[in-house]
RNA sequence: GCCGGGAUAGCUCAGUCGGUAGAGCAGCUGAUUCGUAAUCAGCAGGUCGUCGGUUCGAGUCCGAUUCCCGGCUCCA
């Protein structure tokens, strides 16, 4: 017998002897025999006391690689669950997994939990991880667990097993007085659990529906030592100081007034100025890569929803107006305007691809819990293109376009995953169509070797979809580019082209955005970057801190130079301490803080000081203006 | 939209048992003219989200409502 043995930094062992997972990393040290969690078994994860075959793999898994975390996740669930049941016995578990960031359980309770439960059932647990419960596997059969769980009164279990075919044997794990269904694997016993915490409270339907009753769900995360969990709170106190509705405020970029309406941002002089730098460079990149610049009306019939199947498919989140007796929809997206264009006169194969862009704003009625700063509100501005183009070109349009957000996130150091989105249920259009469509889409992205994944019927109602979805501070994901397929739009507003051999055809149409809304990537960006923008994005590039009253008219020159080379440079001339202008300059996050004083006058020169602190001294004013000048235009090179 | 929590000065927050509101920062005025993260003094600032109820009396208790926060569902 022999069995080769991967351990968790990676190493490779040849054991002799052993039964179980757990035997065999005793063997192997102490260390390890206290810190596994699970084993991998020619490939297949299992408990640490599973009995081993003769000749195997076997990979030993501790907190440290991500397998063993995931483990350790889900057994700290089931401790939670059954800390929770011991506090309050009335209370039912419905499921509990483990998550990217840590683990969660939802509860039918007959009352809410409040704060105060959190912090009594993270107590419970530890003590129960304190007495170091022996986990245990158990195979039942279907009817046996359902007569467990039933005798419980655990009705979600039941629920759960009920859908499970029938003389299937299912496995529980026991701890203690608590059982749960549950494939496994877990710790061999509650005592490896040593760094948790739970850390919020939250609402949430039963299998994820809607129509489904509303459960209380508890967040908690888990890690193999105290350190690591140290470290998670303490970036989770970091990603809150972050917060680009905070910042948004501290920065003076926007704000978003209960009396102006829920979801409408106003943007003040530096969030205005942000978002203006940032449409030029767009407008700059777009006619870069042969895209039109066009602008349609806000207003649009009705009929013309009706036509484009918005009305039906997308009418709740509209807004209408009526004026004698013509009713308008206030347009959500943007499309009918560019297909007018395209109507406008007789197109030839030899137009095609057309590209209109839009810096184009929308309105969305958005349920009112979903709104969230800048990143979900009712009205928003996108950078929308619409191509269309030949069947024949669609394969290269596709292609440009996910090159073209590999540059613009690249820009802005961005690192993002791709999704294929399918049909959904509420959509427009025949089968073939659709087909096509994702197929289009689905060759694009294999041809460029892009990895993605599939995301069943979360496509638009139009078209499927690839979505590009980045991640921000807190790592969350934020879906922002997106790239349409649309076979039916132009069979219900009849655009056609003049092919080679002078027969109408139907052209392709494709829908994109690269930031999504310039609002919500705003907003992004703010947590991104932490509201230290780079030089070319920031509102304010440098502020002229004069030390004293005379030194105000110098700075005014200088400010007046910069300004006239198109950069902005603002002039702090309060009658304020140095020190109290840095300390100012500092928080609004000025990329460069340029003190003058005598010397600085003296010798027509400038001292910068920098966001990071440090401070340059004396660079004459010329090389300081090339500088700044040259770092302000980085994204236009 | 759903579940839970919340709303006090521009911002961050305190306000005990129901007895008519307080701090720091910001703002204003004055003094100070200063070399890299807060100079000093004075002044002003509030329908306690809104509406209704209980009470001799409500920031405080109850109800409704709006908005915000954490999630769920949905989504650019």
């Amino acid at each position: 017998m022999s069995i080769h043995v991967t351990l968790p930094d990676g190493s490779v062992k040849e054991v002799a002897e052993g039964t179980t997972p757990a035997e065999i990393a005793a063997s192997i040290g102490k260390r390890l025999a206290r810190d596994a969690v699970a084993a991998e078994v020619d490939g297949r994860l299992v408990d640490l006391t599973a009995p081993l075959p003769g000749d195997c793999t076997l990979k030993l898994h501790t907190g440290a690689t991500p397998e063993g975390l995931d483990v350790l996740r889900h057994s700290a669930a089931h401790l939670m669950a059954q800390a929770a049941k011991r506090l309050f016995p009335e209370v039912k578990v419905a499921i509990g997994p483990a998550t990217e960031e840590g683990f969660y359980y939802d509860f039918d309770t007959p009352r809410p939990f409040r704060p105060e439960d959190l912090e009594a059932i993270e107590h419970e647990m530890e003590r129960l991880a304190r007495e170091d419960l022996p986990v245990v596997r158990q195979e039942v059969s279907r009817e046996e667990a359902l007569t467990l769980f039933a005798s419980q009164g655990e009705t979600y279990k039941e629920e759960l097993i009920r859908e499970l075919p029938v003389g299937e044997t299912l496995s529980v794990y026991r701890q203690g007085d608590f059982v749960d269904l549950c494939r496994g694997p877990h710790v061999p016993s509650t005592g490896k659990l040593r760094a948790f915490k739970l850390l919020s409270l939250a609402g949430a339907y039963w299998r994820g529906d809607e129509k489904n009753a509303m459960l209380q769900r508890i967040y908690g995360t888990a890690f193999a030592d105290r350190e690591a969990l140290e470290h998670r709170l303490h970036m989770l106190e970091e990603a809150r100081k972050r917060d680009h509705r905070k910042l948004g405020r501290e920065l003076e970029l926007f704000s978003i007034d209960e009396e102006v309406g829920p979801g409408f941002v106003i943007w003040h002089p530096k969030g205005a100025l942000l978002r203006t730098v940032l449409e030029d460079f767009e407008r700059r990149e777009h006619l870069k890569r042969g895209y039109q610049i066009v602008m349609g009306p806000q207003l649009l019939r009705k009929e013309l929803w009706e036509r484009s199947g918005h009305y039906d498919n997308y009418r709740e989140n509209m807004y209408f107006t009526e004026v004698e007796g013509q009713t308008y929809g206030i347009k959500p997206m943007n499309c009918l305007a560019h297909m007018f264009i395209y109507k406008s006169k007789l197109r030839s194969y030899r137009d095609l691809p057309l590209r209109f862009f839009e810096l184009g704003t929308v309105y969305r009625h958005e349920k009112s819990g979903v709104l969230h700063g800048l990143t979900r509100v009712r009205g928003f501005t996108q950078d929308d293109a619409h191509l269309l183009c030949t069947p024949e070109q669609l394969q290269d349009e596709i292609t440009g376009i996910l090159a073209f957000v590999k540059d613009v996130m690249d820009r802005f150091g961005f690192s993002y995953e791709v999704e294929l989105s399918t049909r959904p249920e509420k959509s427009i259009g025949d089968d073939e169509a659709w087909e096509r469509a994702t197929e289009a889409l689905r060759q694009a992205l294999q041809t460029h070797a892009i990895p993605y994944q599939v995301n069943e019927g979360d496509g638009a109602f139009y078209g499927p979809k690839i979505d590009v979805k980045l991640k921000d501070a807190l790592d969350r994901r934020w879906q922002c580019a997106t790239i349409q397929a649309d076979f039916t739009l132009p069979e219900r507003f009849d655009l056609t082209y003049v092919a080679p051999d002078g027969e109408r055809r139907r052209p392709v149409m494709l829908h994109r955005v690269i930031l999504g809304s310039i609002e919500r990537f705003i907003g992004i960006l703010i947590e991104h970057y932490a509201g230290a923008f780079p030089t070319w994005l920031a509102p304010v590039q440098a502020v002229l801190l004069p030390i004293t009253d005379r030194h105000i008219p110098y700075a005014q020159k200088v400010q007046g130079i910069l300004r006239s080379r198109g950069l902005r440079a603002e002039l702090d001339d309060r009658n304020e301490k140095l020190g109290y202008k840095v300390r100012e300059a500092q928080l609004q996050k000025i990329p460069y803080m340029v003190v003058v004083g005598d010397k600085e006058v003296e010798q027509e020169a400038v001292s910068p000081r920098l966001r990071s602190g440090e401070a340059r001294n004396l660079v004459p004013l010329d090389e300081f203006v090339r500088q700044l000048e040259e770092e302000a235009t980085a994204h236009l090179r």
